[in-house]
DNA sequence: ACATTTCGCTACGATTGTGTAGCGTTTCTT
DNA sequence: AAGAAACGCTACACAATCGTAGCGAAATGT
């Protein structure tokens, strides 16, 4: 697992008791794999202490409640991935998208986006911290669009925002609305559309 | 309220006792009040109960369980709307996405969509029930683009599915992943880049 | 070594939700 | 008008969950 167990840094870390650390990420990971499996529902304090084997007042100890605790367990660190960056503005586009593609079929974190997206529907704390999240994850995309808008690689008068939309959107929209697969081949055709457009000529 | 309170039809409901459906179509409406406000969680019988004014006893005389309540809750039928269809497809396209986008920003389903996402994310039931949902809802989007290829508007070689996950992506995605509005230009531009492409000329 | 901190464990009380049973009342059907 | 069906209401047993308190054991920092 290359992923942080909490929002804290190494050096934060460091400077705690190695009993909190460890049952912090102890405690983190379990409500992740709950959350994921379970849904909002599932992630009660009573189950992440049985998964995670940390005694339940250990952690009332350190979350004040449920929400706080969840709040947490969303709110990890993006891996600080590179978007590809040559003068190929397809092939890097390609690339970044299968491996988005690949996080959607397989991840940490995309488990995590259906019991976030309910829980941002309604609570403006969650709201807040999904925002933030799905920054942080779009924002490497983003870099390489507006670097193509300065470069000129795409023709003028786009709105940033809509060809994140367009790029990225329909990658989630089959994973978490219509349940399909995202294979390589959709990644091309997006690509192929995207750049070259549909119309019959 | 122009949907039907349940999946049962007309013909159907005029055989049952009256008072059997006035209870039915108050306690769905109250289940889906609460699944859009509160979420899947939020969604307790009692809960339904209170909200709806039908006693606890009585919905269970009716549903099996909560699980039953929830799943009929969110099955209603779509709207019987006809997809515009004319001899200009970027006006169609545009006419259907505009009306698609409405509903997104307030309609009665599309709140339901984030606690059903959540649900069928582990539950077979739910997943089962969330594709029928939503393949009725996209069927006049898709049969429009079966045309447009059957008629050659568009240039071949590209899937339908892909198509529709190039063209109603990018509107699910602001709503549900990245909670932004989803505005008229923006369909526009979506529509300029989906039948001409952004590459730079 | 020793003082401190965290831990796990058990035990609570309070609350909420589930699903059922019984009973008298209201509403349909015929 | 009479019988059947559905209703609301109260009550209940049971389980899950919450959040807290107290205590002794284990790990940690100095």
């Amino acid at each position: 697992m290359g992923l942080p167990s909490t929002t804290a840094n190494m050096a934060e870390e460091s400077q705690l008791d190695p009993r909190v650390v460890r049952s912090r990420a102890a405690v983190i990971d379990a409500t992740r794999a709950l959350l994921r499996e379970s849904g909002f529902g599932g992630a009660t304090i009573d189950a992440v202490s049985a998964r995670s084997g940390v005694a339940k007042t250990t952690i009332y100890r350190q979350w004040k409640d449920r929400n706080e605790l969840v709040l947490d367990a969303f709110s990890f660190e993006a891996e600080l991935v590179v978007f590809p960056t040559t003068d190929d503005l397809r092939a890097d586009l390609c690339a970044g998208l299968q491996r988005l593609a690949k996080e959607l079929n397989s991840s940490e974190w995309i488990g995590l986006m259906p019991a976030m997206i309910e829980a941002s529907e309604r609570d403006p704390d969650f709201l807040a911290m999904s925002r933030s999240f799905m920054e942080s994850r779009r924002k490497p995309l983003k870099d390489r669009i507006h670097l193509a808008i300065e470069r000129g690689e795409l023709s003028g008068g786009f709105d940033e925002e809509t060809l994140m939309a367009v790029i990225a959107g329909p990658l989630f929209y089959r994973r978490l609305i219509t349940h399909q697969a995202v294979r390589r081949n959709i990644i091309e055709n997006l690509l192929d559309l995207f750049l070259s457009g549909a119309a019959a000529r």
